[in-house]
DNA sequence: GATGAATGAGGGTTCATTCAT
DNA sequence: CATGAATGAACCCTCATTCAT
């Protein structure tokens, strides 16, 4: 119960990282110095390493963080409505929300995430956050099964490989959507949105009966 | 009325790309110094900047380059062959061979590549590279509407669009693959060829009939 | 009231400006290198990125300051004695001190000196600095009236543009006398103060009666 | 007289130091390449320094040259006219007229100029422009002399030391001119040349009766 | 004689990180 | 605990100069 002293810190992680993000957001990670993130978050440079072994340390932090986020947004999707279809739909929209808000981690995904779960956490309370994915995962199961239940989705698919196929899948046409959207207006006369519609349902195709 | 002399020079341009390559694909392209390309490639630093203006430079031409390869690739790929079935999986392949080869073009090709091709090319020869990405998409179409023509593709899709959300979906699913290899076998105890062999499947689903 | 730990800062930037001017002094502004300086001044080069923002910065604190010394000088020149040749002489003098301390500088007062007082200033308390121009402009403004009081200076010279023409002029005679020496004694058999003295004397007859 | 090869070396250092000479004066001379000399002359680099040992022979070229046209500009000023004053302020004027075609080497006068006679000629012919300073100072002998004689110039001064003194505060006076401009303008109401007018003057009154 | 090719040496600047206090 | 101060290491890039041909 007596746990004060460890309030205290995760206030000012929050504080370091909350600046942080904002401005990964503006500029990228690798165009944001630590020097910069010190004074938007009003600490000094040498704070932030009190706080974080290392900038490394710092974008792995957030990057967990969002992953709460998105975790919301798909449960929150899930819950949203009945239909299979609808719920595929409101976890595609999930997605892309996490995408519109957490673009410079959303490449991250893609791409190798270094985290070392053995030195990298700083509290140990953090540990549990690497599970998040690990629940976005049995969030997408529970989904996919319902969805055979009700005899929507083929029942002949297998479950784990899909939903990473899936995740791979949509984070790149998202990503694609985001990074060629002056193109794809251009070429095929489609917004955003309506690109990134027509995929949805595209791919929806390939797990219904 | 060959101009001779020219010759050379593109030697040196291709030692030096491929040094820069073999970086960027261990460390990244951010990662990877100017002197680091030099001394890899076995010139110095200086003379890296007679044959290209600057970095970005450099980097446009690999991107190029490797935009060249991808088209062979796919256009063996679809020559290979003849059914619908078959050609898809040998561009499937031929993206993930690409993919192996050119990792730190891959992620390129997800994020906003700025090529100035009024300023960037260093011989006027390369200005039609540009092109290439264009006649990847010809060659898709093609594809898609002969495979439309036999009925096995369905022929309600449009094509541009399907064009465009297969490349964003492979790529992804080609990059997780390749990123979460370990992952991908504790979990789903497949190996990253197996997962992918399912996530071409399961794509090409949505597109027949 | 008063803020401490703004001294220190102070400290270090005389400490490396001290040492810039010696090298300005030697090689000239262009030819001393930003490591040539902290090497000098004993500091590291990232070091002198904290106290000035860049070389510009400096080379403007160095101009500031020598600024002030001569404003010193000759204000001490002035109030040194009473009759206006002698007081006159008193500030050739000055300048003569000056041009001797100062020589980088004196040969930027009559190139273009461009300084940036919105973006150059460190420390705001130098914002004033530029003001020394204009104050060493109202001292010889006052020197020349008191002189047309008692009637050594002649009456009909416009104040402002004689002291242009002085400045321009003394400084042109000092430093040729600065440069010129082994030549100046050479050819004319004077040492190079007898060679001042002869210019000096020279000029003051163009505004005496 | 077989002296045929001698020719077309000057040629081509003609041809080159005009290149430079209008480079310098458009961008200075630490801001102008050795390259960009090579390209506007139309030669190789490496064919500059066939012609000119280093940069630095090449300056000092260049300055040989332009005191050559001083030269002629003061003979001519000289030859002009007969009154003395007329005859003193066409002099003038030829500074002027000779810092406003060659700014770039103006500041040099007053500054140390090494050339060292004994290396850096490239043709033995050109050791004789060493000699125009020389032959400046005595075309001024003599003007001054001839102003003696008519009783316009004071028969007290050295005639050495004047010229000298002449020189130094006429250069002064001429760059401050040039490059306070805006200022003069501004604080006195006076264009340039007004001002320079008002200068000559004074500095006339010294010399005479 | 003329030059294409190559480079050593150095330029100014940035930044993640450390450490004494 | 928080930080002011300091820096090593790198970064991209430029340029005068050399030399084999």
């Amino acid at each position: 119960m007596a746990r004060r002293k460890k309030e205290p810190q995760n206030i000012h992680r929050k504080n370091i990282s909350i600046a942080a993000e904002q401005l990964f957001l503006q500029k990228g990670i690798k165009n944001t110095s630590m020097s910069e993130i010190a004074k938007e978050a009003g600490y000094s440079k040498a704070t932030l390493y009190v706080y974080f072994k290392n900038k490394e340390e710092l974008v792995g932090f957030l990057v967990l963080e969002s992953m709460k986020k998105l975790h919301d947004y798909i449960s929150q999707a899930i819950m949203k409505c009945d239909g299979t279809k609808e719920r595929y739909l409101e976890i595609c929209s999930a997605m892309l929300k996490y995408q519109e808000e957490y673009p410079f981690y959303f490449s991250m995904v893609l791409e190798t995430i270094n985290i070392d779960f053995e030195t990298t956490n700083f509290l140990p309370e953090e540990k549990e956050t690497f599970l998040v994915g690990e629940q976005i995962n049995e969030l997408l199961v529970e989904f996919l099964q319902s969805g055979m239940l009700t005899g929507e989705i083929r029942s002949d698919i297998e479950i784990l490989p899909t939903i990473f196929t899936f995740w791979g899948m949509l984070s790149g046409l998202i990503q694609m959507a985001a990074n060629k959207e002056a193109y794809i207006g251009q070429q095929m006369r489609k917004s955003k949105m309506e690109f990134l519609d027509y995929g949805f349902e595209m791919l929806y195709e390939s797990i219904t009966v």
